[in-house]
DNA sequence: TATAATTTGTTTGTGTACAAATAGACTGTG
DNA sequence: CACAGTCTATTTGTACACAAACAAATTATA
C-alpha cells in the first residue's frame, strides 16, 4: 500500500470542515447565546423577506422540510414569528416575524456579523475573500 | 443603515460552510451508504491506532463525550468494534476494531478518499490545496 | 494518609439534519 | 369533469452535537 493511498482522517475536507463549523458554532453561541445559528438564519431571512411560506423559508435557508418545521416551531413558541395558513392556497403556511422577532433580529444583526469576523479572524482580508469564494464553489 | 451594515445570510461563513458540509455529506452517503461520515471517522482512527479509550478516540475525532458514546454504541452494535474496561484504570473503556471492522475500513478507505475528491472536484489542484490550508487555519 | 482536584464515562435534555411515509391541496392535461 | 402528477406540510425514526449534572476511579497535594 503506497503512502499516498493511506487514508488520513485529518486531511479529508469533510473532517476539516466539520471542525471549522464546530469552532464557528462555538463563537456564535458565545456572542449570541439567545438563539442558535439556524434559528437566527431563519429569522434573518424572514425579516429580509417580510413574509414567506414555511417551505420557501426552508429552501432559502437550506433547511430540509422536517428541519425547518422544527426551527419554525421553536421560533413560534418564543413568539418571534407567527404562522397562518394562506387563504388562496390552503397547503401553505405563511410565516412573518413578530415585532419581538424583528427587534431580536435588529438587536443581533451586528453581533452576527461579528461572529463571521471572528471566525475568519486568523486570515487576512485577501485570504478571507479567497476562502469564501472557494467554499461557494464547492456548494 | 449603511449598505455594508446589512446582514446578508448568504455571505456569512457559517452559512456557506453549513451548505458545503451538506453537499459533502450527500456525496459521502451516496458513495458509502453503509455508514455515516462520523462513524467512518471513528472506525478509521481506531484502525489507525489499533486501540484507544473511548475518550481518547473522541478527542482525536473531535467528538464530544456524549457524541462519541453514541457513535461507539452504534459501531459496537454492528460488531465493528469491541469495548472492555481497562484493568489498570477502571474508568477507561478500551476500544478496538474487530476483524469485521477492519475489513469494513479496508473496504471503504478508497471510497472515502474518493468522497473528498468529488467534494473538491469543482476546484483545480492548487485551489484545493488553498482551501484546505485556509480551512485548517480557521479551526 | 486524607481529601481535593481531575479524568472518564453515563445520562438527560435540547436542537439540528435527513429519509421515508402520509395526507391534503392544487395544477395540468386528456 | 376526472384524475394523474406535483406541491406543501406533518410525522416517525435514526443520527449527530453539545451543555449540564452525576458517579466512579485515579492522581495530586496538603
Amino acid at each position: 500500500m503506497d503512502k499516498n493511498d493511506t487514508y488520513i482522517l485529518e486531511r479529508q475536507v469533510g473532517f476539516v470542515m466539520r471542525r471549522a463549523v464546530q469552532r464557528h458554532i462555538a463563537i456564535f453561541s458565545a456572542l449570541i447565546p439567545e438563539m442558535t445559528p439556524t434559528q437566527f438564519a431563519a429569522l434573518a431571512k424572514l425579516c429580509e423577506l417580510g413574509q414567506a411560506s414555511q417551505n420557501e423559508l426552508g429552501r432559502l435557508t437550506s433547511m430540509d422540510v422536517a428541519t425547518i418545521k422544527g426551527v419554525v416551531d421553536r421560533l413560534r413558541a418564543r413568539e418571534l414569528i407567527t404562522s397562518a395558513p394562506l387563504e388562496s392556497d390552503k397547503r401553505r403556511l405563511m410565516l412573518a416575524p413578530t415585532r419581538k422577532g424583528r427587534a431580536m433580529y435588529r438587536k443581533y444583526a451586528a453581533q452576527a456579523t461579528e461572529v463571521s469576523r471572528q471566525t475568519l479572524a486568523p486570515l487576512d482580508d485577501e485570504e478571507q475573500r479567497q476562502l469564501m469564494q472557494l467554499l461557494e464553489r464547492i456548494i
